[in-house]
DNA sequence: GCCGTTTTCGGCCCGACTGTTTTCAGTCG
């Protein structure tokens, strides 16, 4: 049984016990272990079969109960007390909370009168209008389900990021442009450069907030209003994302653009930390009684709750307060700061620029060095090359580089990493290469021994000096493929072998939490666009928002540096 | 149910909006 699947099992519990009305701070301690457990860097069966029970109480929020029921589930793969609940109230907790305004006192109302399970069940009962006669709902309620079941027929949940990015920026830039409106900014997961996004949060200071809001619903995008008020809306946009803006007066700007960046686990730790100086934080600002104390800039909330001020992307509650206390939070990574992207793809395989048109565009984009990394034959999809296309190639950078100033096309090329950890490209051929990337593409499903064994196999070849996508999962469409991470980082360092972070929207790969393991051990990475089109460089910034969210320094990652000191980095 | 250089008992983060209510519960973030 795996952490996401233990951390799932807690979540229901915590519903269930608010269905039955139990102590909230009972509810609450449940979610907390779930949280615990989901944000594990490591497999909790590994930490129970080492130092069992007690070694799972250590964990935070998980104390003798809760350690006793993941034992159980560890052990049997079931737990009692969970299937009970199930029993007693067998509903589609999942479906049913997807319905905006449905939570556990509604569901359990609705299926305790009309014997609502799921989505369908409900669907037809409010139809047959059926659910207005109930308590504590009405007519309105009635039509708000039947709107909330027709969305959530649409919509797809979570969006990948570097999906939305544009939009956010172009709703952000369209309200910074109003007259009435001081500052705008989208916060959230989205200002966290989280890989996916859940809704888009945007703040914006005004002292006309009922024209912000009128500006705000009916901005061409929006399907449909589901909330309007002087200082809150929501609403949902055609794509299906929902929008929440919230305006508040600009001496709270700091406190608030706090407040709403989150994650909702840094803002409890921080209220905490205000609490134990006889303070109140809230999104109006820091308070002692009644007095204002920070509240302008972030950075004030922060100092004056005895804090470094701490990035965006950090904010996940994830020691961040504790090093920033100590004064050992990162120097992270700036934006913009790469001078080299060592993966991409031109009309060579699966690109659709070409050679020249790629070098141009990076040029442009600001860098001073690409690394042309085609597929290589085995991955016939994409007309990988064989080493004599490989060679010819080579001599056609050579010729287009003699035409570029200030700009280096490097030789290179993905290959693909076969079943046994054996490459598709003879090594006489990559020695020519100046970088070689080596990937996993085919074989997704082996045993985590076998995978990890035949992904070591490559880093141990001398010619390979980058593993591309590492972990090759897409977000929301493939799992990772199995792999020993912490043995990847060991052999990473044993073999002088960089690891990428891939800066495609549904790669991110490595992801986040694999990075801040990585960059511990002190090995190198590096940060790439995968660019497969002239215009994709821009993801580079994507990959350094990840690379930021794994606590990286410039230092970690090669292609900070100019190209003849990156190459002093590869085998 | 968890947790503790103030406590092993008594705390546990804060506020807005909606819809159904005549003062508030439920939901959301």
């Amino acid at each position: 049984m795996k952490n996401v699947d233990i951390a799932k099992i807690f979540y229901d519990v915590a519903i269930y016990l608010e269905m039955k009305d139990e102590n909230i701070f009972k509810i609450r301690a449940y979610d907390k272990a779930a949280l615990t457990v989901e944000s594990l860097p490591e497999d909790i069966e590994i930490i129970y079969k080492r130092g069992g029970l007690e070694a799972l109480q250590e964990l935070p929020g998980i104390g003798k109960a809760i350690a006793e029921k993941i034992e159980e589930l560890l052990t049997t793969g079931r737990l009692k007390f969970y299937e009970e609940l199930k029993k007693e109230i067998p509903v589609d907790i999942d479906g049913l909370r997807r319905i905006e305004g449905m939570g556990p006192k509604k569901i359990l109302i609705l299926y305790k009168n009309l014997n609502v399970k799921n989505i369908e069940d409900l669907e037809k009962v409010a139809k047959a209008g059926k659910i207005r006669d109930l308590d504590n709902f009405g007519e309105k309620s009635e039509q708000k389900i039947l709107k909330g079941i027709e969305f959530v027929k649409k919509s797809s949940g979570r969006y990948l990021i570097g999906h939305i990015w544009n939009l956010v920026i172009d709703i952000e830039s369209r309200l910074k442009k109003l007259p009435y409106v001081k500052q705008a900014i989208v916060a959230g997961s989205f200002r966290r450069r989280k890989e996916t996004i859940g809704d888009i949060d945007v703040l914006v200071t005004s002292d006309q907030p009922e024209k912000v809001m009128d500006f705000f619903v009916k901005m061409p995008e929006v399907m449909d209003v589901f909330g309007k008020g002087k200082t809150k809306s929501t609403v949902i946009l055609k794509n299906g994302i929902d929008v929440d803006l919230r305006v508040v007066p600009e001496r709270s700007y700091g406190a608030a653009l706090n407040y709403f960046t989150g994650s909702k686990e840094h803002n409890v730790a921080l209220r905490r930390i205000a609490i134990q100086k006889g303070l109140k934080l809230s999104e109006y600002g820091l308070f002692k009684e009644s007095k204002f104390i920070a509240d302008k800039k972030e950075e004030d909330v922060y100092k004056a709750l005895g804090l470094k001020y701490i990035e965006p992307e950090l904010r996940e509650n994830n020691g961040e307060i504790e090093a920033s206390r100590s004064g050992k939070l990162p120097d992270l990574i700036p934006y913009k700061s790469l001078k080299g992207d060592l993966q991409t793809q031109t009309t060579w395989t699966d690109g659709s620029s070409t050679i020249e048109e790629m070098a141009l565009y990076g040029k442009n984009y600001g860098l001073e060095y690409i690394v042309i990394t085609d597929h290589t034959k085995s991955l016939a999809m994409t007309g990988g090359l064989n080493e004599e296309k490989l060679e010819k190639q080579g001599k056609e950078i050579e010729k287009i580089n003699k035409r570029l100033n200030s700009f280096t096309i490097l030789r290179g090329a993905e290959v693909n990493i076969m079943k046994d950890g054996k490459l598709d490209i003879k090594d006489s051929c990559l020695k020519d290469l100046d970088v070689v990337g080596a990937s996993v593409h085919s074989n997704f499903n082996m045993t985590r021994e076998e995978m990890t064994k035949r992904v070591i196999n490559a880093m141990e070849n001398e010619n390979v000096d980058i593993i591309f996508h590492p972990t090759g999962r897409l977000i929301q469409k493939r799992k990772a493929i199995e792999l020993d991470i912490e043995k990847i980082i060991d052999a990473a360092k044993r073999t002088g072998t960089i690891l990428e972070i891939n800066g495609q929207p549904e790669r991110l790969d490595l992801k986040d939490e694999h990075i801040r393991m990585a960059v511990k051990a002190g090995i190198k990475l590096c940060i790439d666009s995968d660019a497969h089109d002239k215009l994709q460089f821009p993801l580079l910034e994507l990959g350094i928002a990840q690379a930021r969210r794994g606590w990286t320094e410039s230092k970690d990652v090669i292609n900070t540096l100019p190209m003849k000191q990156m190459l002093k980095h590869l085998k």
